[in-house]
DNA sequence: TAAATTTCCGTGACCGGTAACGGAAAGAGG
DNA sequence: CCTCTTTCCGTTACCGGTCACGGAAATTTA
């Protein structure tokens, strides 16, 4: 035992009367060890319970196995559930996650951040979060000057970099012509925050489908149920003829049921509603919730696996080709859009068919 | 500039022509360096983007300034809130956090997880999750053999560790009695899973408010808004009487809302209804879900700081009480719950008076 | 049998800092 | 003027591993 109670391979050497270098070749599976001693120092460290110091082993050989992960507020799914994917991921690879969570009031700012996970250091970073102080090139290009592997996902749009996100453009456009299938006329969207390319996406999709993309039509929200149920008052003054809305989350969906609701609006009848998520608590809104699925938890996974390549890269100097993977999204229908009987069974899933991971 | 890209306090030795020792006293504000050295050198410093190796640093001195987080699914409000506020004032306090969830099916256990947190290693560690495989005894005996502090929170309970949770008792006596004051006769209770700490202490705050806390009025749900639906369909047909439900957190109870609009039941009027946790979405529920509220984001700060202070009292040699934190909860009053007209006013916030964390 | 390999293992340096000690120069006190 | 403190700084070792090299013994080849 060393003083502050760890084992230590030179503890193991004195042991098996070797030098500190041949345990170590054993505990890495390197040759030039006989079988005897091999077996001799391999039952020395079988019966403790040593761990490798991975500060030691971090220092000299330059790889910590820890990814450094950058994500936005956790409180919304896309973030908390990407985040299950990472972990998952990440551990059964043996990576350690070193954690950091973007705030509103953030002091220290993406530079600091990127620092910070400079000065651990990490063996690469995983960035899913919006900036709220860089713009969209500004991130790309702080991200494409780091010395070591990134991918980023999610909310971030970032060119010449290796990517994971749902598409949301497909996404939205599903969902709109789903509700002009089930017979509504005129369909509204409530985005997310303008600044953020997610939201964008979503609008896109929405713009392409529908006939006549007013901005009458567009409310702009934030990602919370409160803008969602001021969002469909706002739109129904300026636009009564409203009879669909398309939120780009299912938590603003929730507020435009309660507005809808408030307002003496039927849902489905007066109104189609589709969210964006398919939050587990979408199926108990009443009426339950069509939405569009993402596979986050699968996202979460993708980016650590596209990681892992890239680190591994690095390490043997091969060259790597950043890598843009989109995952398809489906469309779960539900209640709250179905209109006319036979045209759309409940719960059913649609774009299921082409469920495998798009790669450009 | 090193091998690996990295600025190191050697080549400021050689710029300013003292020896490392000397540029380290001066990065750690140490004395024994003359005022014209110390500003020679903190200005070399400064011109550089310099940032100590956390790994060099942590094999000499011992300190990592890293702090395990082991939690549990942050799919629920619960852990990831707590989460949150661990990040933030962990970041605040210059500690990186190294994350580890909990999955359902995980190979590690929890002495895998504890290994790994030791092998990286960490400052000290949090703990919020339950562990599948082991008791509450055994959980907290292999956390109080650790090397290293430990607070523990939310859904553990360990004797003889320091810990932050809310009064979970005390937040379901609330709810019950303001089902009573509001003229419920018959309240029952969804419960969470009963093997979790929390679960049953709920359970016991209903247990101990209501006149006859029978066996009929309990259901076993596991947090999901699913077998808070299933949950009161089966409570109704044993017990027809019921009137009243205490959900022990927001999904189940969005899920009896659903199953109570489809029994036929309006709510407030033929059945009322409270949850626990105060998600954003409860507002929008319909009706509003009256709710309790925790204050998680600061337990999650909370856990923080008495790690902070255990682990500075360790590094002294000093002596360390652990300490149990409980934080009040309040309980927001809405519109599932209002049967009487003026006895409670909607959006009113009960136990607000207290609101001081409780030291024991 | 001598030479050339191969097998196996040890030595020393190093990664980037910190801890502990010692010693020279400058100032204080007698 | 000599001694005793400070003040200031360098030296050496160390944290726990890995890397690069070299060298002796065992084995193969000529």
């Amino acid at each position: 035992m060393s003083k502050n109670g760890r084992i230590t391979i030179k503890e193991f050497a004195k042991q098996a009367g070797v030098s500190k270098q041949t345990v170590s070749r054993v505990l890495n599976n390197r040759p030039d060890v006989s079988p005897e001693t091999r077996l001799l120092i391999q039952k020395i460290i079988d019966n403790s319970d040593y761990r490798p110091s991975r500060l030691a082993r971090g220092l000299s050989s330059g790889s910590t196995k820890t990814i450094g992960v950058i994500s936005s507020d956790i409180r919304y799914v896309g973030p908390s559930h990407t985040l299950i994917g990472i972990d998952e991921q990440a551990h059964t690879a043996g990576y350690t996650i070193s954690l950091n969570l973007l705030h509103e009031q953030d002091e220290l700012g993406m530079d600091g951040i990127l620092q910070n996970m400079m000065e651990q250091p990490v063996d690469g970073i995983i960035w899913t979060a919006v900036s709220k102080n860089d713009s969209y090139e500004q991130v790309s290009a702080k991200l494409r000057n780091l010395p070591i592997p990134v991918v980023v996902g999610g909310e971030l749009k970032a060119e010449g970099l290796s990517a994971v996100h749902t598409d949301s453009f497909v996404g939205a456009q599903r969902a709109t012509q789903h509700l002009l299938d089930q017979g509504y006329n005129t369909v509204a969207i409530i985005t997310g925050p303008m600044d953020q390319w997610i939201s964008v996406q979503r609008l896109t999709g929405w713009q392409q489908t529908v006939s006549s993309p007013d901005q009458s039509l567009v409310f702009e929200g934030d990602w919370t149920a409160a803008t969602g149920y001021k969002g469909l008052q706002q739109l129904l003054k300026q636009r009564p003829d409203i009879d669909a809305v398309f939120a780009s989350n299912d938590q603003m969906a929730l507020g435009v049921l309660k507005m809808a609701r408030e307002m003496g609006r039927s849902v489905p009848q007066d109104l189609g509603i589709v969210g964006f998520d398919d939050i587990p608590e979408a199926m108990f809104f009443t009426p339950s919730l069509t939405t569009v699925r993402q596979s986050l938890v699968e996202n979460g996974r993708l980016m650590v696996q596209e990681l892992e390549w890239q680190i591994e890269a690095q390490q043997n100097n091969e060259p790597y080709e950043p890598c843009v993977v989109q995952t398809p999204p489906e469309l779960i229908v539900r209640g709250s859009s179905i209109r006319r009987a036979g045209t759309a069974v409940e719960g059913e899933v649609y774009g299921v068919t082409d469920n495998q991971p798009v790669i450009n």
